[in-house]
DNA sequence: TTGTAGGCGTTATCAA
DNA sequence: TTGATAACGCCTACAA
């Protein structure tokens, strides 16, 4: 930790002198009552006289009083913020959902705790551990690797709302998007373009994510009664260059195919450069989909066909379903449907 | 604030029980020495003796103690959080500064606590309210709109580091990068490549990024003789959207152009988008450059050329400086160099 | 309905 | 070098 110095202790100090250091006990001298009853106002934990409340209402605004989180977090428990254990914090995908997080929890008076797992077990439990040690009111993890065990474990501790996979637990509440009907809608889209020959980009199988979009591209094809060609199943790792060396290794097999779903946008495109890059053109000489509607899908030459997934909107619901535990409800959210968005990477097979 | 219940009450009295409450006294009792001296051995503010060290240590070890941050905070004055705010957390630019920002910090036991300012100057000083009222040790704010002074009064209540732009404080430590140095090579390269009638699609003009980035165009232009054309500089706003309706604009002028430097990669981006619909292709009819070398330019087609900043070393290097500051040093660190990045979107003026 | 008193886990002050 | 003791700002039985 940082060595303590004289700079930083003046600097701290200042802060809790005159001006800024309005307490609750102020506010209870001015109002002319205990500290207990404003206490008793703030958090609406009692029956208090209209008379006081006004009064107190009243000091508050001339002190610009703001209750101070963490003597609050020490005295109460709660710290008035939760854990958010997202995976990447730059990522294209999770990015909009940690926007929606904030937003939604920003509206309670709660501070959302950002900490990243990098897809690693050992970062994520980390994370948790961090968190909690900070005493945060609940914790949100998006996706990741950690054992569902371990995560049924934490959640003995605080409330958690886990995105993007399946598990039960005590205080625990999980939604996963229903990748396997997304992915379902981007292969019939291809099918019903005309193609039969579909390759399949998967995700890193670890990612539940990854294994359901797969099903989904099965399925899709077993109801047109197209037989799935194990030549066409390439393995990608959800990025951009995984998906450029995947393209590679692909085209590199005996058998062809008209149309490509990637199991991401990410891969999607890098499949799309890929493809350039060996004299191929896209949707001309191959239609490319993608899952997620990432931002830049809107952006690409071509514009990239896709199936929707409101990440906002998931972030939103995560944060909503944290929001019902924490008043000891079980929340009742579930996943916004995928959406197939058809732009320019796609097009009818030429005979 | 969540309706208090008894769910979440037992949860929470749940983890103040055996088990994960090891206190700072529970090691003292079991080292057999007073709650101070473990303080003290803690965060090295004084002399002790070697035995009494020892003994401590163990009894931490053992008993896995952690010390409680909530705690720490209400007496000491110090959450070890700094306040982090981002404009838009989702963003492709400022998002791998969060990452260098978060790796660099955790590495002092301190965590970051991210806040979205939206480009508003009104939520970035609610943001900070946020940020002094949960008592961060220190606030990084990446650019934004926040007036100069208001930023030098917040450094008065806590260290402050700013990014992106340039000004003094009491406990203020700013570093911009290198705007105007970074279009100068960006508008070289398209002069060395023989483009002389070459646009410039400005980013929103209330930031600094976007006047200085305009500055080092005309100096480029000025250095080659080249009298700049005011037909050729349109508005944009520093988004892929924004960089279509700019293209567009300019396509409608009469001065036409065989180069054009977009102020980021985001309306690059988008200007390469507006130009294929409009059927010109780049970089056969037009070459493109943008600025920043976001993932995205990377695998766009054609890869775009751009100028290279290291976002994420620009984060670290904020939560460097931030560090500095808490222990009272004046930081001494300067923005790495911007570097010209060429890859497929410019090219040689055919004659 | 309201006030008093004690405590949350640490740090800081002041003696010893 | 060490140990009591008093804060830090708020919450919450408990008592009135």
């Amino acid at each position: 930790m940082p060595a303590d110095t004289p700079l930083l202790r003046a600097a701290l100090k200042a802060r809790s002198e005159p001006g800024g250091a309005v307490t609750l006990g102020h506010v209870a001298q001015r109002a002319g009552v205990s500290p207990s009853t404003v206490s008793r106002i703030l958090n609406g934990s009692a029956k208090v006289s209209d008379e006081k409340r006004r009064a107190v209402e009243a000091a508050v605004a001339e002190l610009g009083f703001r209750p101070n989180p963490v003597a609050r977090g020490l005295a109460g428990g709660r710290t008035f913020s939760v854990g958010v254990v997202t995976q990447t914090i730059s990522s294209p995908f999770y990015g909009e959902a940690l926007f929606g997080i904030e937003k939604t929890l920003e509206q309670q008076g709660l501070v959302p705790l950002f900490v990243s797992g990098n897809w690693q077990e050992s970062d994520e439990s980390k994370a948790i551990a961090t968190l909690l040690s900070r005493r945060v009111d609940g914790v949100i993890v998006l996706a990741g690797r950690l054992p569902d065990a371990a995560l049924q474990a934490f959640s003995r501790e605080v409330p958690m709302v886990v995105i993007g996979r399946r598990l039960q637990g005590p205080q625990l509440f999980s939604f996963g998007f229903d990748n396997r009907a997304g992915a379902r809608l981007a292969v019939q889209h291809l099918i019903d373009q005309g193609h039969r020959r579909i390759a399949f980009m998967a995700g890193d199988m670890a990612h539940h994510d990854a294994t359901e979009r797969l099903e989904g591209y099965r399925d899709a094809l077993e109801r047109a009664g197209i037989a799935p060609n194990p030549q066409l199943i390439v393995q990608g790792d959800f990025t951009e260059p995984g998906g450029m060396q995947a393209t590679a290794r692909l085209l590199q097999r005996e058998a062809s195919f008209s149309a490509l779903f990637a199991s991401n946008d990410q891969m999607a495109i890098g499949a799309i450069l890929s493809l350039h890059r060996a004299g191929l053109r896209v949707p001309d000489d191959v239609s490319v989909i993608g899952f997620d509607d990432v931002q830049a899908a809107r952006y690409m030459l071509p514009p990239i066909s896709t199936v929707h997934m409101s990440i906002f909107d998931i972030g939103r619901l995560a944060a909503e379903a944290m929001l019902s535990l924490l008043q000891g409800a079980m929340p009742a959210v579930a996943a916004p449907a995928p959406a197939l968005v058809v732009r320019e990477s796609t097009r009818r097979l030429a005979h």
